[in-house]
DNA sequence: CTCATGACTAGCT
DNA sequence: TAGCTAGCCATGA
């Protein structure tokens, strides 16, 4: 039988980012294993049914946020990252220098 | 099979 | 910073 399916690695993936920090869709994938699948994580995150998953921590490479400004999926991950203490400015998250050794796919905030 | 869509990226201007 | 382009990948019509 095959291990952990791509979806359950990714989910995996995402419960491990601490809270008050975040991660790209990128840097998720390939912390699952899938390098190059950011779509496959919007999709599993898209189609999840784990209200306990820390969704609204995985934002885009840019550090903005995925959905359009002002829909309510932007709204909700605004203020669950506002409660976690996390700085979200015209929808984007204030980001670190990108540095090299960020491998960990976290990067700290505020 | 082809075409369109999307919670994506990287590169260039 | 912002806008545009091409590439990418899974799904569904």
């Amino acid at each position: 039988m095959p291990e952990l399916s791509a979806a359950e690695r990714i989910l995996a993936a995402v419960r491990a980012i601490p809270r008050g920090q975040v991660a790209g869709y990128g840097h998720v994938a390939r912390r699952a294993g899938l390098p190059g699948r950011a779509r496959l994580v919007a999709r599993v995150l898209a189609g999840n049914g784990d209200p306990a998953l820390p969704w609204h921590r995985v934002l885009r490479a840019d550090g903005r946020i995925a959905f359009p400004p002002g829909s309510p999926g932007f709204r909700e991950q605004c203020a669950r990252l506002r409660r976690e203490g996390v700085k979200v400015v015209n929808g984007r998250v204030r980001m670190p220098r990108a540095g090299e050794d960020l491998d960990a796919a976290l990067w700290r905030i505020g």
